[in-house]
DNA sequence: CCGGTCCCTTGATGTTTATCAATTCCGGCT
DNA sequence: AGCCGGAATTGATAAACATCAAGGGACCGG
């Protein structure tokens, strides 16, 4: 693996703490790989092999059950993925593919786990980072559980702007029926909610939308720190 | 706090490799109090104080927004709740009650916290826990955006049985409505899915169910090990 | 033993969301 | 420019689920 990755994959939370020589252990036996849009990475049952970190590109986090399949997150660099199987020694609860052109390094699981067993600071930063993770999946399952799929989308739509910088307009930087499938909906249920939000300021052309009046849109959304919040 | 309750928690993976030290740290600011039913314990927003380890009893743990309440999960003795709450240091996600009279051991947050950055064993208990709470979610998340209603009744049920060691008639151990809440349904629709569900075997009276033929059941709910099952 | 309360059930109805079947739209290719 | 294929939209219909209103049954205190 070239040395300039080293630097950027240390400088992630996860590894920042750790010592060195702990460090380069893990880095000997992980390598870097550049993957092209819509490739499976893994699958959800596999054993888990590899530590995920996500360099750049995007990648979707899916699952199936009985025919029918759903997207449960995605992930954007630089952050790790399917931490917990690793952790854990068990198989991938989720699938995954990349979205874009993606550069993906992989340590090996085992590295993880002995690593993980010798080095405090190593093992405090996971804390930190599970801690986040889990947090997060609580936050989609209120999202779920609460919230009718209008407000679903009106709240993804504010987030999504919010991680833009706050534009007016901005890219969704996906497929609507990915959107959808995240939303827990159908593509076509999208299509007539986002029509539904057009008297609420939302215009919605092909994937870039544009917020008219944030306000009237949160009235509507009612977003919530303990939901919508990522980064607590 | 007695000695006695020290050896139960000592004896909790969370407190098991950490050095006696520290945990005699943890135990000096810690309290046990035992609470009735149907006591809120703590509420979502609020401040992590204090870690929460339930020694007996069960709790709910739920979460509202904009005037609707859900359930989240149930707790079960003995392990803790609100954890990754304590380590990031920030304010719960979920509010929790008691569903029946509970004992309950409450550790400073910041404690947890001190202990937790010079305790390389500690930290590492904390990973694992974590992990499989993280996994936890993931499954449940997993089971509202994949399976109907009857589905998920269907598979809560024989999880239900599993929990009760398989035996053919099992209680259920709280209210119906309070089913309908977990499974994100409404009570009355709780009571036509289950009356839905007798063709498949399934006998419920009051909060006593009977499961005929398992076989059947299993033919309908399709339980899978990646969702299902609570171990991994 | 009575009345009250709370949960569960049942029925009728309404809303939300999915499914199916056409189009239409759009980007990439020739 | 013209064609192609996949995605998005639209309309019609059905299924899933919620809501509202009214009983019924268990428990509990007087």
């Amino acid at each position: 693996m070239p040395d300039s990755l080293h630097h950027d994959i240390r400088g992630l939370h996860l590894f920042e703490t750790m010592a060195d020589a702990h460090f380069q252990t893990l880095m000997r036996g992980a390598f870097v790989q550049t993957f092209p849009p819509q490739i499976d990475l893994l699958t959800e049952g596999d054993p888990s092999d590899f530590l995920h970190v996500l360099v750049s590109g995007s990648v979707d986090l899916f699952s199936a059950w009985n025919g029918r399949e759903t997207s449960m997150a995605t992930v954007r660099p630089v952050s790790t993925f399917i931490l917990a199987a690793t952790i854990r020694d068990q198989p991938y609860l989720m699938s995954a593919r990349t979205l874009e052109k993606s550069r993906i390094a992989l340590i090996p699981s085992a590295e993880i786990r002995a690593v993980f067993d010798v080095d405090g600071g190593f093992a405090r930063a996971i804390v930190t980072e599970l801690a986040l993770c889990y947090r997060s999946v609580i936050k989609a399952q209120k999202d779920l559980k609460l919230r009718t799929s209008s407000e679903r989308l009106a709240n993804y739509l504010l987030r999504a702007q919010d991680r833009a910088g706050g534009q007016d307009g901005f890219e969704l930087g996906f497929e609507k029926r990915r959107l959808a499938s995240v939303l827990g909906i159908t593509p076509e249920h999208l299509s007539r909610a986002l029509k539904g939000l057009q008297p609420h300021g939302v215009l919605a052309t092909g994937t870039r939308i544009r917020i008219a009046d944030r306000d009237r849109l949160e009235a509507l959304a009612r977003p919530n720190p303990l939901i919508d919040d990522p980064s607590t």
